[in-house]
DNA sequence: GTAGGACCTAACATTAATGTCAGGTTCAAG
DNA sequence: CTTGAACCTGACATTAATGTTAGGTCCTAC
């Protein structure tokens, strides 16, 4: 498929999408013309690219990161070295840190929303009252 | 106390302190000479703008959500706008979109990490050979 | 072959929190 | 008083992904 499409099935901009090529997380094979042409399989590599973003990771960790993955099309094709082992661990660490915080603002947000829609001081009531 | 142990006891810079107070997340008094004074409970206030900053939300919401809290002083000073509710209804939607991305990615990680502590193609054995 | 949409590269802009530096002031201790 | 650490303001820099624009090429349908 060409970008325009990959952009549309992935809600990523064809800017982002081009730049991940930039840095080396996305290949596509071009067509004579020198048009991108993405294979089915670009779909889901890009939301597990944007996740990784959404994560926090930097392109470069992304970048060693994703040859260790396991894909669609079977086992991964490299094994973590020691150093990346390290470093991703350091991220997993970082990223249970940030779910922490996650949770804990999630739940400031939601005392807020609760508050707003029973202004009274009456203690929370989960039944109704009928 | 002044911002210097603030900083410490929080683990955030100076310059974000001064800068969570120019965006009126965080007020100070002033010592005679001009330096700031917080009170203990500025600890837990500038814990929670991290939190929220970690949440991604922007300095501006930050402010309009925080008088609505219910902090250690008692009860909120503020009851939220049917506005801010709404707005912060879709961040909150936005945060739990952010938590499954998060919980996905540190999937992908720990799979990595796993992978390279157990070279083999044999099925994970949680248990030891022993 | 031509029209128009989709695509190309390249460059510059933006955002938002934070880092850093410079030049000056305050504070606490001797 | 003086000294040195801590603090002040203000300005500029950085980062990293993404937006935007310009000027040109490709592709499909007619």
């Amino acid at each position: 498929m060409r970008i325009g499409e990959l952009a549309r099935r992935t809600g990523v901009s064809e800017r982002s999408l081009r730049y991940y090529e930039q840095q080396g997380l996305l290949a596509a094979d071009r067509t004579p013309g020198g048009q991108r042409d993405y294979p089915d399989a670009a779909v889901d590599r890009v939301i597990r690219i944007q996740e990784l973003f959404a994560a926090g990771l930097h392109s470069r960790k992304i970048a060693e990161l994703l040859p260790c993955m396991r894909d669609a099309d079977g086992g991964p094709s490299e094994i973590a070295d020691a150093k990346l082992v390290a470093e991703l661990t350091a991220e997993r660490d970082r990223i249970d840190r940030m779910i922490g915080d996650l949770i804990s603002s999630r739940e400031v947000l939601d005392d807020v929303i609760t508050a707003a829609s029973q202004p009274d001081d009456r203690p929370v009531n989960l039944g109704r009252p009928g």
